[in-house]
Parts: C-alpha cells; structure tokens; sequence
DNA sequence: AAGTGGTCTAGACCACTAT
DNA sequence: TAGTGGTCTAGACCACTTT
C-alpha cells in the first residue's frame, strides 16, 4: 500500500472533454474511479490533492470538489480533513439491498395482475390496536391482496387500514391501483413515512395455500406501518413471497462504467 | 396538492446562523426539510426557486444548490429541469437495507466470538468449479466458522478460496480476524469487488445442528463471491443466520432530524 | 509552516419548460 | 420570453493534520 499519491500514473490518463453533453465533474469522477479498476489507484492508497486535480485537468476547485464528494457518495474513497482523500477498501458491510427491483412487479401491467380476495370492515384485537395504536374493537379496514406473475400468484399481502368515515381514502384503497400507489409513490397521498421490515420467515398453512406451496417453504416478508401527517398509524401490514421467486443482489467495491 | 411556492409561509421560518459550527447548506437544507416534517410542504409541492432561496436566506446560488443536491440525494425531492424542485411522495420501494448493522456484529468482541471449526484443502466438485470460475477437482480451502453472540450460536460461515501457494492470504484467511477484514475491509486487502445475494432459506439439518435450533426454522442467507484485482473469483461463501435472532429495519419518507 | 480537505462567494452561461 | 434548474469559474477563508 503506497502512501503516495500515484501523480505520474494519473498524469498520462483522458483528459476532460468540453465539448461532452457529459458535465466535468461526472467525467472526473468516472476517470478516477476507472484508475481504481485499472488497479493504479488501489484501496489505502491517496488520491492526487485536489490542487493537483486543478491543475491536472484544468478545472475549478468546485468542480473537483463534487467529482470527489460523488465518490465519496458512492462509498468509494473516504475524505479525511487535513490528510487526504483515500480509497476505501472493498467491504461487505456496505452493501445495501432496495425493494426497487419488487416496485417494478407492480407496473409491468403485462405480466402482473393484483387481485383483492378480501376487503371488509373488522374490529381490531390487540395485536392491530397496539400497532395502529387504536383501542381494541376499533373499526378497521381488512384488505387481502394476491399478485400473480403470468398468472403465478407472487406476492400475498395483508393490510389494516385505519377505518375514518371522514377519509374517503378507504374507498379509493380498494381499488387496485392502491398497492401500486403505496409502492411508488404516484397520485394523491396522505402517507408522511413508514417503517419497514424484512423478515425471512416460513410459509404457513394459508399462506401456502393461496400462493399454491404444497411443502414447507421459506419466504421474504415486509412488514410495514405507514404514518400519516399527524404522525399517526394510519396502515400496517405486510408482503409475503416465496423464496425461490425472491432474491435480492447487490454489489460491493470497484464496478465497471 | 398545490401548485404554487409556499413562499409566504416559508418567509416566517428560521433563518441561517453565521457562527453556527453547522454548514450553512446544511442549516437550509434542515429548514426546508423540516417545512415538510411540518406539512407545510407537502408531497408534490414545489419548492421555492433556487433564486427566491438566495435572498430569502442570504446565501449564494453555490450553497443553495448543494442544500437541495442533499435533499435530491436523500430522495425527498425531485429537481426537474426547467420545471422546479418538487417534495416527492412517500414510496414503500424507496427502502434499502444495509448489512452495515450485521458489520457491528464483527467488531463487538466484547459479546462475539469467531470459531474456526473446519479448515481444510479441498478439491472443487462441480458447483464449487463453476462458481470459481476453476477446474473440477483443483484444490480450494474450505472453512467453516460460527459466530457465536453471548456463547448463543447466531451465523454460520462456509467459504471456499482459491488455493493459490504463491499467495500467503490462506495462513492469514484461517485467523479468526478475517472474516472481520472481509466485512468491514480493515488491513490489506485483495479484493476488489463481489457479488452478494439475500436469500431467504429453511435451515438442513446440518445447519439446525449448529445453529441449535430444534424444529424447522426459516433463516437469511447472505451469498458472497468476491473477485481479486484481475477480476478472477477467489472467494465463494455464504452465512447463515437464524431468522428469529435477524431482522432488518428501515425508513421511508420524512423523518425527524 | 505547509499541505490538506471543507465551505462559501458572486457572479456567469447553458438547457430546458412554460406561457 | 421569462423562469427554472444544471454547470462552472477563480478565487477566498477556515479547520485540521502532519512535519
């Protein structure tokens, strides 16, 4: 690990083209982020002060500023005050998962349909109450929902809706298109944040059922609570999918681009 | 959803404190978050223009534009060009999960101990070839570890390497420390970048074993397969946990800070 | 003291969208 | 045409680390 920027290998690398529909400071990072893949630049090793990047590429301290803080964004390099900016080392722990891949399910309107199985209006128990966090007997709203993908059911999902006759958002969460707007976000919404989480879990006797399992199988379920803008529960529930039809991949480190 | 800057009612809120230790983009940044917390900005309303923000708040475009990149980054608005900046919608696939929570488990001695329970040259069989990218039969090493948390069994590791002689990681590999250094990238380090998968799986029966576990139980599986800096596979393993003992959280949409 | 990253200014020009 | 965000300049000062 050589504690050295590598300036004279950096030297001989693309320069910054003008005339690219490509902002400079994009071009910076990614001529960067290239000598790291190329192994010029290697993980613990400092890169070029940006001074010298200035000079190098013949840009403002601004613009090689936001090419640096873009890497540092992308977790790969580390900047430390008064020392330097350093490649970070490939790592596991920094790897992340999003449920971005499961949002386009719900628009490939070609090969996925949703089905409401359920939809009535249902006393909370104790569980719903401590969760929506309502008195026990309070009116909710009880939504089963099945996806299939080309006709496979995919996902099962269950969720309890704060029953309010003032809201008329109830009649609107029947409707298909619900899930969809929970999803991504599209439409009209009354929803200030959530939490969510992600459960490996086995399939029950119903769950198996409905998404058509005959063994025991494992599965993914999130679980999630939805807050209006009072701060207040207004949606909890959770999707359920099997295994072998779920996996999220992530990557780690120095990727090709 | 209004289609107006709030300009009127933004006017009243804090302004930036010079003598602050905070960053001046951060302050603005925190106030207009912050008028969203509050309803004041809701979903799908703009926010005032970068102009506006400049006098309102006495900074230059400079400050006022990174302010927003930080809340473009965070995904709470959108910047369209030509158009404005506008307060997204809460959105359920906007959630990602880390295994930067799993990492602390790793460097939290104190509870978390690391044993090495098999250690051993091993000739590839087909699966472990093609994953390597090796020939049948080419000798790897194989180890197995369990994670104990508190003396209670919480992972398993199993992990295949290249055999390689000339290379002396494979002493290093079988120290407890390296899985720490494969998670968190402390040291010197080979890698250069892998591939994770998150699976949701039902433990065997060699695994229940380990993990003392008793019945059927579902549990996470991490995969990993990491590259050296000539892209060439060089490590292929995976952990399990029991899924009673892991859970990830997460958040979406605006949250207090 | 010298070098580093962190922040900030006060403008400029451009591309895009709306009217 | 006016307004918007997107980029960029050529400096400045500060806080921090190292020598």
């Amino acid at each position: 690990m050589s504690l050295k920027p590598k300036s004279a290998v950096l030297k001989q690398t693309a320069s910054i083209d003008r005339e690219s529909y490509e902002p400079a400071y994009v071009q910076l990072a990614k001529i960067l982020r290239q000598s790291m893949v190329a192994g010029i630049l290697r993980p613990g090793d400092q890169l070029p002060s940006e001074a010298q990047l200035c000079e190098r590429y013949d840009v403002s301290p601004m613009t090689v500023r936001r090419a640096i803080n873009t890497l540092v964004d992308q977790g790969v390099v580390v900047a430390e005050q008064g020392r330097g900016t350093f490649v970070k080392p490939v790592a596991m722990g920094a790897a992340t998962f999003n449920l971005g891949n499961l949002q386009n399910l719900f628009n490939d309107h070609e090969h996925t349909t949703v089905h409401v199985l359920e939809a009535r209006i249902l006393g909370a128990d104790e569980r719903v109450a401590r969760k929506l966090n309502i008195k026990i007997g309070q009116r909710t709203v009880f939504i089963r929902r099945l996806l299939r993908t080309d006709g496979t059911p995919s996902l099962y999902h269950r969720e309890y809706l704060v029953y309010d006759p003032l809201r008329p958002i109830v009649e609107a969460e029947l409707e298909v298109t619900a899930l969809q707007r929970l999803f991504n976000g599209t439409g009209e919404t009354i929803l200030k944040h959530g939490d969510i989480n992600l459960e490996a879990t086995i399939l029950n006797d119903e769950e198996s059922k409905i998404l058509q399992v005959s063994e025991p199988m494992a599965a993914f379920c999130f679980e999630h609570l939805f807050y209006d803008f009072d701060d207040k529960p207004i949606s909890w529930g959770w999707f359920i999918g099997r295994a072998d039809c779920l996996r999220f991949s992530t990557q780690v480190g120095l990727l090709m681009n």
